[in-house]
DNA sequence: ACGAATATAGGACGCTTGCCCTACATTCTC
DNA sequence: GAGAATGTAGGGCAAGCGTCCTATATTCGT
């Protein structure tokens, strides 16, 4: 098998362990038995611990984007906002059990004062400015990171008590909250539209 | 010293270097370190290390309460609450290093797939119904358990948020949000009372 | 077809972990 | 003040950790 082929395998075992067992208390040997492989051959592919942790960052950093991307692709900023609320009705299982994979991950390494903590953070900065700057279509460009980061702490709350008391309705009655919240939001720009035409107008909603 | 000073000891330097550092980051030799005795010694109070992490649990618990009834000798249930709120603020410097304890212990013991899981979420439970009773206080009884866990999840996520982005505006900002919007919630109630005495009273806030 | 590059296997290192034991010091009791 | 109970020290265990090395397969360019 090509190498790039093994190396993707190994950061694909690696993320999921990460992601249900978390950094720590996974070890090399969880990852090398979970793809089929020595640990020796592991060593040839990833010489450290954090070389791999590393990799399962940017992997993720990248399927995120191309999340965000593909949800750019139609609708408003409404509809934006939206699907990312969504990820919690979507994700409900994995949460459950889980919890969220940006949030317990960022939290553990700021635990750790492991060094891979700012680049788990960027994971949270790439949601925070694609939030903010959907708000800011909606009209809220000087409250924009404030809502950005007010959605982010939401679900990242709205995770964390799903994970301890594993109640399905919890999340729905939030995430249905969370919509009415931003309908509300999106409501207040109307207004504000209709009173100072804004410069920009590259709405596609409504 | 009397073993049961030791003991005591063991269990505070532990309660602070699980909260710091994790539960799994945190050997025998640190908390031994942490308190100036040796393993050994350290053997004689606790065999194993599962036995710390309940008596920190334990002490956590009571010391949960005790805050909780101490909230409780003055004000009425909407000053109650607000003190909840507030340890956010209170708090800040600490949840912006190391996240709420609650939390993030939760957390880690839920990927851990630790024994001691449900005590650890018996400390959610107890702000859980804590917050619910005062909610029915204001008249909410039907949603009093949701509006417990609206409070608990927006409260986490501010934590987690906090603690990946050190922003101390943004912990001052959510808290007085929080605030308003429990401001609403005692406000619907004043309404529904005057109509019709706090009774069959579905939809409490917005 | 053959040497070179690539990929895999398995063992071993030094260290730390949680855990346990035994020997010594201290304190208390009578 | 002798002896029992209590507390302390330090060493040592097997297991697991991350890391590294070397020997062997496999693939590939020419």
């Amino acid at each position: 098998m090509s190498a790039s082929e093994t190396r993707a395998e190994i950061v694909t075992a690696a993320d999921v362990l990460f992601y249900r067992q978390g950094y720590e208390h996974t070890s090399f040997a969880d990852i090398a038995g979970a793809v089929g492989l020595s640990r020796g051959n592991f060593y040839y592919h990833f010489r450290t611990k954090d070389e791999i942790l590393d990799a399962v960052i940017a992997t993720r950093l990248a399927k995120t984007q191309g999340m965000l991307d593909r949800w750019e692709i139609s609708g408003g900023p409404i509809a934006r906002i939206q699907s990312f609320i969504r990820i919690l009705a979507v994700n409900r299982a994995d949460i459950e059990r889980y919890g969220c994979p940006v949030g317990t991950l960022t939290t553990e390494l700021a635990k750790l004062g492991h060094a891979a903590q700012d680049d788990a953070n960027q994971l949270f900065s790439l949601f925070r400015v694609w939030l903010r700057r959907h708000f800011a279509d909606l009209g809220h460009e000087e409250e924009a990171d404030a809502l950005a980061l007010h959605v982010l702490a939401r679900s990242q709350g709205i995770a964390i008590l799903a994970n301890a008391f594993q109640d399905e309705t919890f999340i729905r009655r939030e995430v249905t909250e969370l919509e009415e919240w931003l309908a509300t939001v999106a409501d207040c720009q109307g207004k504000l539209k209709r009173k100072s035409r804004q410069h920009k107008s590259k709405r596609g909603e409504e």
